[in-house]
DNA sequence: TCTTTAGGTTAACAACGTTAAGTGTTGGAA
DNA sequence: TTCCAACACTTAACGTTGTTAACCTAAAGA
């Protein structure tokens, strides 16, 4: 007997491991990194803020963790959004919208994924090439297909150099708002309908050909965009890529 | 006797208050805000850890007080380079690269100042409206310009959403790379001098009316900017506001 | 039945920001 | 001169943090 007990074991293991996530999930989304402590993780969940240390090295690698997921699921939110697209031009639309929607739903989220500098953690070889774990790879893919198509300005030759511009631009609408998080009265800072859509267009402008084509495109995308909607953290997570991140791998 | 002895240990108040915040942003500059203790700078300028309460109320308000004169060397160095500026958008050539510039000499500054959630501080009056401290204050005054010289678009009309948008360009370029701050090898990093002046491309394309009459604007003032140098702390600064941000104030 | 091992616990450590309590020194008043 | 109050500073200490060490306990395999 006790042949499947090893099988048992790492089932219960993972389980509990995915419980640890779950629950530092919830509490960085809501209160932020820095601000939610192992015990606090512990108490959540019903073990002792040490057993945590059986699953992950440290707090920073269990966060690593979060990302690492986060990241996939960022990615396939792109590839989602662009199924029955009619051109590029409407993928990069719906792209940037659905960008600074993630960093408006789940601001938390894109602080830990953008906002805070990773230590030393290289993508992995399968996540580095592919579209659905890399939202980069997806970007880049992007505006290859905008230059095969002769979309872009005809200075404008360097894909990676258009994909960062592009980064750039989204990254700094959305980021911004996060530090300058309260209502600062003095800034009148515009609503953010306002400010990404100005964002895009300040995209599609300087950088397509046919920038008129292109705002039909972008007001489509943000038809099709009905709201924002309210900050809140994002779903639980299946193990997906089942890494190996714990001590005792 | 004794008149001018008020005066003088104010005095010496002052000077105290001075050197902690003098070692308090060589340390911060090099080392990052919480990478830095209090322990740390009191032995720096051989005091006890705890005797920097006697002038900050804690830490924050220490590296508040930091921000505060960074954000007024911040705002006057866009002064001082649109003068002898020929035309609006000439400045806003200088201004943006003078933005890009700073962030990349003194990245932990700027760390603190746009990529750190501000807690509760409200710019004091004379922070609010002035181009000298406030440097929000002057790129609007920057974009006004360019609305009455009519420069810009015609659809563009509201000030503050050009400022916004400008913004967030520059501080996308700026802050994506203090995020990625590794080397990431994945990622083909384009240099910086690039992804600057695409950046600014981006802006003057998009926004002006007469794009080709900017690009000769942008090339002249990156000509004029040899090189962004390498990065290090600001140099000390003197008193300035001299505001009250001691305890016993 | 004994041993090993995995997975949990409590206790403890070092470091942090910060506060409390104690120590001189100094300038002014009696 | 003597006393006192204010001040600047120091050492101890507190409460929390992430993390490690020591211990326990139940279950699997011999």
């Amino acid at each position: 007997m006790g042949m499947g007990t090893n099988e048992r074991r790492e089932r219960e293991r993972l389980a509990m491991r995915e419980q640890i996530l779950n629950a530092a999930r919830e509490l960085f989304a809501t209160r932020g990194y820095e601000a939610v402590t192992m015990r606090e993780i512990g108490k959540r969940i019903e073990y002792s803020a040490t057993s945590l240390y059986n699953h992950f090295a440290d707090k920073e690698t269990l966060v690593r963790e979060l990302c690492r997921r986060d990241f996939s699921d960022f990615a396939q939110r792109f590839l989602a959004a662009v199924v029955g697209s009619q051109s590029p031009v409407e993928s990069m639309c719906r792209a940037g919208l659905v960008y600074l929607g993630f960093a408006e739903q789940f601001p938390q989220h894109y602080r830990l994924m953008f906002m805070t500098p990773l230590p030393e953690s290289p993508p992995e070889a399968d996540e580095r090439d592919d579209p659905r774990m890399n939202a980069y790879v997806f970007l880049k893919q992007l505006v290859d297909s905008l230059l095969a198509g002769n979309y872009l300005r005809r200075d404008l030759t360097d894909a990676d150099l258009c994909a960062q511009t592009i980064w750039a631009m989204v990254h700094g609408a959305a980021a911004l708002e996060l530090t300058l998080n309260k209502q600062e009265a003095w800034l009148d800072f515009k609503p953010r309908r306002e400010r990404f859509a100005e964002a895009m267009r300040t995209l599609t402008r300087a950088m397509l050909r046919d920038p008129e084509a292109a705002e039909k495109q972008l007001q489509r995308a943000l038809a099709g965009t009905p709201d924002f909607g309210e900050p809140r953290a994002l779903p639980k997570t299946k193990p997906a890529g089942a890494k190996q991140t714990s001590k005792k791998g």
